[in-house]
DNA sequence: ATTTGCTTTTCGTATGCTCAAAATGCACAT
DNA sequence: ATGTGCATTTTGAGCATACGAAAAGCAAAT
């Protein structure tokens, strides 16, 4: 009832690596983000510098694609890879299996939110727990530390963040990020991004359309990628790694709350956000700031 | 010539654990900072509470400072232990042994900071390198992790964060430590904690009385008390974390540079310190952030 | 009521080995 | 120049066990 149930699944082979899947996933994104057509040559080092991977993994997730009918070898002469299909409103879902380690990591998430799982655990208390090695254990748990989201205690086990279920740890990380995100506005090198900036836009549009029903998941990475993207073209990195780790807090606590944001409110942020980087756009510093400060203001209420 | 040679000291037994050396340290610094005069009780359990640890540890750090005479058993009829001598002038280092662990963590530290240590690195090239077992790299790497100096790469291999040594990142860190630190001082829910603000002042007080000439170590340890404190009494968790987080990079950046700041400048620093913590004590926030933001900037020309 | 001192239980580290996958190098193609 | 395709090297994950240290429990003491 482990993870070992969730990973031989329907597919050719069922050896497929974490990695490989992530770099499957990130592919699919990118051609999606970056619009991409049918045709667009794929190349493999070029892809595994953007991933920050070597080029083996890279060619393994090209090659599920292949698989999958999502790229195709080039015409006739030339040999490597281009993009098949157009994948505008397709669902990365839909295209790449979820890595079990990645399932595993958000029901820890989900039982930690829910309270089902103590703030302090040990090792030895998720291994029959949740039926993995120590060595998965070790794994996800590094992972939650990297994040920010716990922290190995002195003697024995490990500590979970605080959660930001409580009155007070919600205003508090709303209290930060406004901080933050309007500091990162005033930033005197801040410089937008204009590719960057094209791509949120284009994410938001998508929602705005009706071309993308976002499930929460997909709203959490849309709405994250606004808030990183911004503080990302402050031009300080520590400005982007706060907020960054601020996402993914708020990625645990919305882990819990198992009904979901209204479509309308999604579609009144993303009002919001695109306003915001219009102001941004026009150079206009102030009216962004006001606009950013009252969105944050409005997204606590929530 | 690695690990295995700083063990083995001087000591009756050479199994102390590096959890026993850290409470040992703690009760040495606690009985100084809080300033135990002789003859006060030291309580096991409470110890332990403070440290966030079992009793066991606690235990034997209490054992190994009887050995010493820091601590002695209390008189006659009484069991249990008491502060044995006056810790006012005593250096830390001299009565409790370094872990092995800390030893190496501060030598790749420096190594990664002279630019003697590549930023990416494999657990593979360390283990010859330091001559130690992979056990031991990854508790290392982890540690560094979870100060967020390294991270984990994608496939093989972990990198070290951008040090602060651009001139790029020292002043990106001055900034957002600026931006960080008023906007705590200006926190809705800041309030002063007396016995902290008390220990941060005798621990500058004792510095400009001479009582103690700081090492590079110690000067450091101050120095982050201060800003820490000051962030925490925010009351918002997140930017006491921020601020942390910023103290772990400027040590490692520290540990770099050979030469220490002259005794004057630390004096000058110290004397800033107490005049924005008298700022804050007399409720003074306008003045207290102006101090503050003046000193900030001070301390990047540096 | 809390602390000590001891005992019992639980936890995590260490070790050594195997092997799959990631990284890397090179010849050839465009 | 840069990319592909394949071969080689390097890296780290996985696993099982033993052991020492930390945590937790309890009776006696103040």
């Amino acid at each position: 009832m482990g993870i070992m149930a969730s990973v031989g699944q329907d597919d050719s082979r069922d050896d497929i690596t974490p990695l490989q899947i992530e770099v499957m996933r990130g592919v699919v994104e990118l051609i999606r983000d970056e619009g991409w057509a049918p045709g667009t040559r794929l190349s493999v080092p070029d892809l595994a510098r953007r991933f920050g991977v070597s080029r083996s993994p890279v060619t393994v997730a090209l090659g599920l694609l292949t698989e999958r009918g999502i790229v195709a070898a080039m015409p006739a002469p030339h040999r490597g890879l281009q993009v098949a299909v157009d994948l505008r409103d397709m669902d990365v879902a839909d295209i790449a299996p979820s890595s079990p380690l990645d399932d595993l990591y958000r029901r820890i998430m989900r039982d930690r939110a829910s309270g089902d799982l103590p703030q302090d655990v040990s090792e030895a208390e998720l291994i029959p727990r949740y039926d993995i090695s120590r060595g998965v254990v070790r794994k996800l748990l590094m992972r939650f530390a990297a994040e920010g989201l716990a922290q190995r205690q002195p003697g024995h086990g490990w500590r979970f963040a605080d959660s930001l279920d409580s009155m007070d740890g919600l205003r508090d990380s709303y209290e930060f990020r406004i901080t933050v995100e309007c500091a990162a506005l005033r930033s005197p090198r801040f410089r937008i991004n204009t590719g960057q900036l094209d791509s949120i836009r284009r994410m938001h549009r998508r929602i705005l359309d009706g071309a993308l029903q976002p499930t929460g998941e997909e709203w959490f990475r849309v709405n994250a990628s606004f808030h990183e993207g911004l503080a990302a073209m402050s031009g300080n990195r520590f400005y982007r790694d706060a907020i960054h780790q601020q996402n993914a807090l708020r990625r645990m606590q919305e882990a819990a709350s198992f009904e979901e944001l209204s479509a309308d409110r999604i579609r009144e942020s993303c009002e919001e956000h695109l306003a915001v980087l219009d102001a941004v756009e026009a150079g206009n510093m102030d009216w962004a700031e006001a606009l950013l400060r009252q969105h944050l203001k409005q997204a606590a209420e929530y």
